[in-house]
DNA sequence: TTGTAGGCGTTATCAG
DNA sequence: CTGATAACGCCTACAA
């Protein structure tokens, strides 16, 4: 009794909703969009002619009619790295609970700014509401500009264009948190290994590690730059192995955290007892270093959750469903770090 | 009658464009899909009018009208694990290779398979022409199976419902590598520390892991259980460390392995002297770890890639643009492996 | 090479 | 509470 229709390979639309529970299209677009004002026995035999025919909305008609998508974007750099992942996660999960579904769009690590603008574009057309910048970089163009006004775009890190964003973590707040920590140990002064200087994050932690000595009265020792990866911090251990005295060192990431400290261990140093290393992140394997990393902790799922919020309450004009969570950076001492050596 | 604000214009569409450029609007139509026949003279026009007003195709408009929607589903655990991350990354540069966009549909970790059905509903209303399930259970069910008919599916793991997948890795090779790396050193048996039993990789490589056993004619010990996570790794290192004579582990994955390992040198037992251990992914990490991970390496990147690629070329018909990647397991050997101690 | 008609499946408006 | 009708913006088919 609800076998195909014969040669129809056309899925069930409104209309056969409508003749097969004998009211109109106007009704079953009622009570597909929530029994707002139809009665009960009418919703019921139109819930079953859908059941029967196994009907479903059509999105790309309903939302050439209504104009709305409910469509939010997110452009990524294609990186497989932990805080994307993460990140990306916390922005479904805010989207979903709010009726909004997700298009990504991923940018090469390193694009220029046209290959943005291009992802916007591309999700613009998709019809995205509105898009998540999970991005690197500045990107304070005409262009990105222009197109951030048309549709209502939220960063996910803290940038001028984004000026006020309590939604986005403070890279200072993290770079202040590692070396403060650092110097209250009693270290003297502190290295630092920078991240990829293509990431904003980089240059803003650099910039508060520098700031925070020059404020105690301490020369920053010329900084020592990574890229993220472990290789970078292999190398940049090597080089910190190779200067005496160095005792205290702010890493900008656990990957390259574990570089750093093998390098250290292989010519000879010890970590903590000879120098001390704090990192940033807190990925799940920070705790399993030998020896498990001091680190300062990022939310990054709740830093996605975070920004996707903000982002509907802007589309829809109020609250949304999910509470935004608070989003700091938070130390987590581990066994990487330790007062200085006397001597 | 669609709702737009009185503020808010109307964004430009195709009629806008065909009335300033003078042509009549299928003339815009051919122009933005391609050239195709139009004099270039009359198309440059059309450009210009394009760039002026600012226009874009309304993909809803269009997709509603030709019926296709160039949209690829992705059906992912909510996790920030780097495999699911990293064959997202290779589904999406497929995707964008050949002109389409990616929809993403999370599911919780351990959710039901009514959570899995609920995700592939929410993308087929989306207009979904094609889905990947990245996707670690079954679901062999009349639901799934149903549904799959409707939409063309992949899923980038082997499972009974896909069984001649040649875009997907053979788990049983990876367990055959590792436990025929160990065996070939001289070690007498290989205990296991498998993954989290929702997925079906744990159990596909525990019965091949059995299988190699028992083909030597080797009595299996019994399995010792993870989830994947660093934290279940070291529990099972804590079991591990207390029974005599365990020579040769195969751990099911690298983040296991770093909190196995730190069990292990707890316990006095060193790696690879006293134990030798090979786990599966090849992390950028596991080259970072003390020692540095002997491991079976799977390409996640090119496992999406593959997955994509195939999809898409059941859709289109013919080969899609990007070759598909040989997706094949492979040992990587480092300092977590040696012959057994002589004694 | 270009233009004309018609319809894709849904929702908004307004009438009953 | 329910229905008729007109968009929504674009593409396919056919005609010129």
């Amino acid at each position: 009794m609800s076998p195909r229709r014969l040669g129809q390979k056309r899925p069930p639309s409104q209309v056969d909703v409508a003749r097969l529970a004998g009211v109109s299209t106007q009704t079953v677009s009622r009570v597909m969009s929530g029994n707002q004002h139809v009665r009960p026995e009418t919703a019921r035999r139109v819930l079953g002619a859908v059941e029967e025919l196994g009907y479903r909305v059509h999105a790309a008609a309903a939302s050439l009619a209504s104009g709305r998508t409910r469509i939010l974007g997110v452009i990524q750099v294609s990186t497989d790295r932990y805080s994307s992942a993460a990140l990306g996660v916390g922005v479904e999960q805010a989207a979903a609970d709010n009726g909004y579904t997700v298009t990504t769009a991923a940018v090469a690590d390193h694009a220029s700014n046209e290959a943005f603008v291009a992802a916007f574009d591309r999700l613009e057309r998709q019809g995205a509401e509105g898009i998540v910048l999970g991005v690197p970089v500045e990107l304070d163009t005409p262009a990105m500009r222009q197109r951030a006004e048309r549709v209502p775009t939220t960063r996910s890190e803290r940038t001028s264009m984004d000026a006020d964003a309590p939604h986005a973590i403070d890279q200072a707040e993290i770079a202040r948190l590692a070396v403060g920590h650092l110097l209250d140990l009693g270290h003297r002064t502190v290295w630092h290994v920078s991240g990829d200087p293509y990431w904003l994050e980089s240059d803003q932690r650099l910039r508060a590690w520098e700031g925070m000595l020059i404020e105690r009265g301490i020369t920053p020792p010329p900084v020592i730059p990574g890229d993220w990866t472990p290789e970078s911090g292999y190398r940049a251990g090597r080089t910190i192995a190779a200067i005496p005295d160095v005792s205290a060192v702010f890493v900008s990431s656990d990957e390259m955290a574990f570089g750093l400290i093998r390098a250290l261990h292989e010519a000879g140093r010890s970590v903590p007892d000879d120098v001390s290393v704090v990192s940033v992140d807190d990925i799940a394997l920070a705790a399993y270093a030998s020896p498990a990393l001091t680190t300062v902790r990022q939310p990054f799922e709740d830093m996605g959750r975070a920004a996707a919020l903000r982002l509907i309450e802007r589309l829809e004009g109020h609250e949304p469903k999910g509470s935004a969570p608070d989003v700091h950076p938070e130390l987590v001492v581990r066994a990487s770090t330790a007062p200085p050596r006397a001597r």
